[in-house]
DNA sequence: GCAAAAAGATTCGTAGACAATCTTACAACT
DNA sequence: AGTTGTAAGATTGTCTACGAATCTTTTTGC
């Protein structure tokens, strides 16, 4: 039983940050758009040490670019930035797969493959909302499961990097068969606990991802 | 020829950012020890903006940790972190030392040999500092050879992160014969341009790496 | 037309104030 | 004595206003 109590990020930094952060995942957004302090202070309605601080912590994540005295920007990724995202997005994400199989529980398959399930049953509906919030959650319990803290902070900061991306990638219907086959792959191997293939499985999905947000890339 | 110019860090909290990472990279401040703002203030010379927007970025980074209304203190890390910062180090030196297999030329093979004779060197005259410095220089050969810059950006923060480790790696002069012979291996690997054999030796001397640090942990 | 100077905008940094919250010390009660 | 409640102190969180430094744009002078 879950006793923890709601601890609401009770800092108003903390709030701006995460508005921010899901700004510009959201593409509101621009890449290359300035953000200028005066402007966000008052759609925010907080005050300017909130917003600076909230910059500071979204510039180490990467997601802001900040040039002295010029102040900050939504970072842009080139397509050669892109490239370097996934291929380390897929290196750790092989790596969370391997050890989620190497540690499978009955427990953790099942809850697995229910994630699985609520995506398939997204994709079905199609609602652009309801297939990333459910892949989101595959993504994140390959993260948690894995048992590494650090590599799923990593993975975070690189999926709020890609999502921009990530968003155009889910755009395209005929490409969703292949992508649900290879999440059900992943599950797969993850229950049979083999490592070696979920690792493979992890690393032919994110390839195939970064093909096809490439590809979009070029327009 | 170089000739950018040295673009001092034209901000003052990048300033103070930098002297914060280093005395705690360095040990000077104890993990677990409180950060207090005014004493930060007073010690520095600045006033609060420029200290509280540091220490945003280093939290970011994974360098303090901070409890609202508590402040911010330096991170601990346990020995359960310890495993899982080495993994994720040895994950990713792996897949630098691979890629620096890959498209190594002549060049970059001799700059290499040159860093590892300069670490012998060091280790020679018994200078930690020395030792500590050329050993860096490795490290950074590897992850900018790699040609990724998250990867490169990622395994910094993780460096500094194990930081307060590694100058205890170091104290044991019987294991000094051990990690240069590895060290060599790995820039032997790479100008043979062996991918394979290159990320094994990465792997086995950040395992080894691990092995010191974590039975120093132990006391 | 073009370089230099002025004007405007924005960020950088400081200081001071006040509220919110945590910590500690002390008093009161059973 | 031990626990509870309250008050005082310390620290952080946040806002505002101000001036300096720097970047950008416009105007001026030739």
């Amino acid at each position: 039983m879950q006793l923890q109590i709601q601890k609401s990020r009770a800092t108003l930094r903390g709030l701006v940050e995460e508005k921010l952060r899901e700004a510009i995942s959201a593409g509101l957004f621009k890449p290359g758009q300035r953000l200028v302090e005066r402007e966000l202070c008052e759609t925010l309605g907080v005050g300017r040490t909130s917003v600076r601080e909230a910059l500071r912590q979204l510039e180490a994540e990467g997601l802001i670019e900040t040039v002295p005295h010029k102040g900050p920007s939504v970072a842009r990724v080139s397509p050669e930035d892109a490239v370097q995202l996934y291929a380390l997005r897929g290196l750790l994400e092989a790596y969370a797969g391997g050890q989620c199989a190497r540690f499978v529980d009955e427990d953790f398959a099942d809850r697995l493959d229910a994630t699985v399930n609520a995506f398939i049953a997204a994709c079905d509906t199609g609602s652009r909302q309801a297939m990333v919030e459910t892949k989101t959650a595959f993504y994140e319990q390959l993260m948690t499961g894995c048992g590494n803290k650090y590599v799923t902070k990593f993975l975070t900061s690189l999926h709020n990097q890609i999502s921009a991306l990530r968003f155009t990638s889910m755009s395209q219907p005929e490409r969703l068969p292949q992508s649900i086959a290879e999440i059900r792959a992943i599950a797969t191997a993850i229950r049979a606990g083999d490592v070696a293939a979920a690792e493979e499985a992890c690393r032919r999905h994110i390839e195939n991802a970064s093909k096809v947000a490439l590809a979009q890339m070029r327009d």
